[in-house]
DNA sequence: AGATATTTGTTCGTATGTATC
DNA sequence: GGATACATACGAACAAATATC
């Protein structure tokens, strides 16, 4: 039930899926570069269509918490690194 | 033909059409504050789905190029306003 | 090398909701 | 109330990148 949309909300059901993911994060429960369940786990565990779920993951990328790469998965983005040099 | 997009090239549909907006501001077709086309002249000027459009509107309003209202439009985003004080 | 599976990316068509005119 | 315009969401299909066998 960890990420479990209420669908009589009137939050868009992106927006609440983003919001509990970005708690789990803060939760220290994903860590610096740890992977997030796939898309297709998340369609399974919320019920929502995997455009809205993608929908959520790029809302949280674009706040730059995480990242993700075709072909491998979505990423917890870590600490920033000492700049070049 | 103004947006018109090669449905034969690798890169995205969605790409393409914020590239040929981006170049339109640019070149000084629209103004700040200027309306753009609606979704639906762009989905029947590009033959692209509403879905898509969006997408790239989407893209543009990410680099701050753009601003959309609902059921008003989208517009260009003006220069700047001095800070506030 | 090749086949297969997994995972994200793109796109369509459609329907409905919300806000504005 | 009606028309217009953007917003949310579904289901489906296929492409592209990666991983595994």
């Amino acid at each position: 039930m960890e990420f479990e949309i209420d669908f009589r909300s009137k939050t868009p059901s992106y927006q609440q899926l983003a919001g509990k993911i970005r708690q789990a994060i803060a939760a220290g429960q994903y860590a610096a570069d740890d992977k997030l369940p796939s898309l297709k786990r998340f369609t399974q565990e919320t019920g929502l269509a995997q455009g809205t779920v993608q929908k959520a993951i790029k809302l949280l990328e674009a706040e730059g918490l995480i990242y993700t790469v075709n072909g491998r998965g979505t990423f917890v983005t870590g600490p920033p690194r000492s700049l070049s040099a």
